[in-house]
DNA sequence: AACCAGTTACAACCCGGGTT
DNA sequence: AACCCGGGTTGTAACTGGTT
């Protein structure tokens, strides 16, 4: 099958401009880092395939599961592949049981310092074939730690803790109680990246419920942004924001 | 500009058989 | 038995073009 030149899919183009216009109105710097898409496989499948080749994952590797970053995902994951060495998996699911035809598409890793990004043009193909976008992740990059005292007098905040329960300075907000605002995490991007200098993140995960209907929680999410850092008092943005 | 009818595109649905 | 996937059909939203 012959790729035909593809202008970028529309739905990726409208969330860029929705995060564009909020940031500009904000003077906030927000990216996206990782796009998930529901999808049935069924009329579907055989282009993506075509878009390269796809690797089956062992199920047991769990840095790649980490990097679906769903909540017990186990259970309704039957198998995993990789396109090429791209960050782009999809995870059959048998959440509709006994059909299987249900798949998650996940691209990640879009905001990076330390990798090269994913092509543009591959994001735009996959977007093409199956155009819709279920949820994404949001990011703040900043070099200031983060106020996360200031966070717990506002909401339920876990640390997370490695396998010996050792502290970690990474920490959630499981369950938000916004609207479509699923998840906050919050760690220390470079020392999860091996960067040098000093850089944090705060991501949320944001569901969407109708690519038609694009409203995200985006001010909810500056508020929680708010708490986390000091802001400037002339200008509603971070100093050091990167 | 508003209306409608016919057409197109695609998601949703059911079926059934292949593979592990 | 659990998993995987294509064929075929149907419902419907989006688009097209002609008429008032």
């Amino acid at each position: 099958m012959v790729l035909n030149l593809m202008t970028k899919s529309k739905v990726l183009k409208e969330l860029e401009n929705y995060i564009k216009d909020f940031n500009d109105s904000n003077d906030l710097k927000l990216s996206y880092d990782t796009i998930r898409i529901d999808f049935s496989k069924q009329h579907k499948l055989t282009k993506i395939k075509a878009l390269g080749n796809w690797k089956k994952i062992n199920k047991s590797n769990r840095t790649i599961f980490s990097g679906l970053r769903k909540k017990i995902i186990d259970d309704e994951v039957t198998s995993v592949y990789q396109l090429e060495n791209y960050n782009i998996f999809y995870y059959n699911s048998n959440k509709d049981k006994p059909r299987y035809r249900l798949a998650t598409m996940v691209i990640f890793g879009l905001k990076q310092y330390h990798k090269e990004p994913i092509p543009h043009q591959k994001i735009d193909e996959i977007l093409s074939i199956l155009k819709n976008i279920t949820s994404i992740d949001l990011c703040f990059d900043m070099k200031q730690k983060p106020n996360i005292d200031n966070l717990k007098e506002n909401f339920r905040v876990r640390q997370y803790l490695t396998s010996e329960k050792v502290k970690t300075d990474t920490y959630y907000i499981n369950n938000p109680n916004i609207l479509m605002l699923d998840r906050v995490c919050i760690y220390n991007k470079a020392k999860k990246n091996d960067l040098k200098g000093r850089l944090y993140r705060i991501e949320a995960t944001i569901s969407i419920p109708n690519i038609k209907a694009l409203a995200l929680p985006l001010y909810e999410f500056k508020d929680i942004i708010k708490l986390l850092v000091p802001f400037d008092n002339k200008r509603t943005r971070p100093k050091d924001t990167v």
